[in-house]
DNA sequence: TCCTGAATTGACTTTTACGTAAATCATTTA
DNA sequence: TAAATGATTTACGTAAAAGTCAATTCAGGA
């Protein structure tokens, strides 16, 4: 495992923009070291900019993926702040349950419509 | 099956706004029939809809919802025109499909924190 | 007929998620 | 040492997807 990955290297394994990973770094999503004013990305920072980047192809906002990213952290209060991770858990899987759905049906309309195509090609070929 | 939907009652099935359903109208994502100047939308404008916040629950941008919406119609072109259609919901299909990983992955790291939390949970009542 | 509530139009505003440009600083290479 | 290369900061710009507000219009009921 290597110790410290550039901006650029992440950028070009990821596809993203400079501007890009600095806009995660000013909301708070990764926190990269520095060695003078460069800043060096930890495994740990690729591991967030991956999952950052998970959230957005499912269409979660910054907000949104800075909620997951937290309760995917070790929980470290008393009972009752475990209790609401939970209960925060549980709504995240909610919602992911709903895109499943949705994806679900998404997939069966586009199954008909390549039907549709594949069923009018063979009469275009019957016609000739 | 209802003859026609007041915009209203849409927004109140849906829980948009009629400034939301107007935009996709002006995007041209559904044309609701006119009586005067008031619309009133067809039970397949419902279905529109519906289509279109699914869409949006996904992440798809409006552009990508139109083309979503495009391919669900039947195709009435030559045979160079269908195949290019087939085409067009193969890669749609898969940008579902890695949706659907994405989805699997978060609810794996998502099963991973809860139980982390029970975990956690359980030492503290160890401990008391 | 008058009023009230719905619906429409148009314009302006806001939020999110970056893009882009300019100036500065650091490092490596010739 | 000069030049090129890469990273940073600051600040303004922008596209998408609506929100908000004001002015109108219109249909239906008391």
């Amino acid at each position: 495992m290597r110790e410290y990955y550039t901006i650029t290297e992440l950028t070009r394994e990821f596809g993203v923009s400079t501007r890009t990973i600095r806009f995660y770094e000013d909301e708070g999503l990764i926190k990269p070291v520095r060695r003078g004013r460069t800043r060096l990305f930890r495994p740990s920072d690729r591991v967030l900019l991956k999952q950052i980047l998970r959230g957005k192809r499912l269409g979660f906002s910054i907000a949104e993926i800075k909620e997951i990213i937290e309760v995917y952290r070790a929980p470290s209060g008393e009972e009752g702040q475990i209790k609401l991770m939970i209960a925060r858990i549980d709504e995240k899987r909610n919602e992911l349950e709903q895109k499943r759905r949705d994806i679900e049906e998404t997939m069966r309309e586009m199954d008909a419509a390549e039907e549709n195509c594949i069923e009018r090609l063979a009469e275009l070929r019957v016609s000739q």
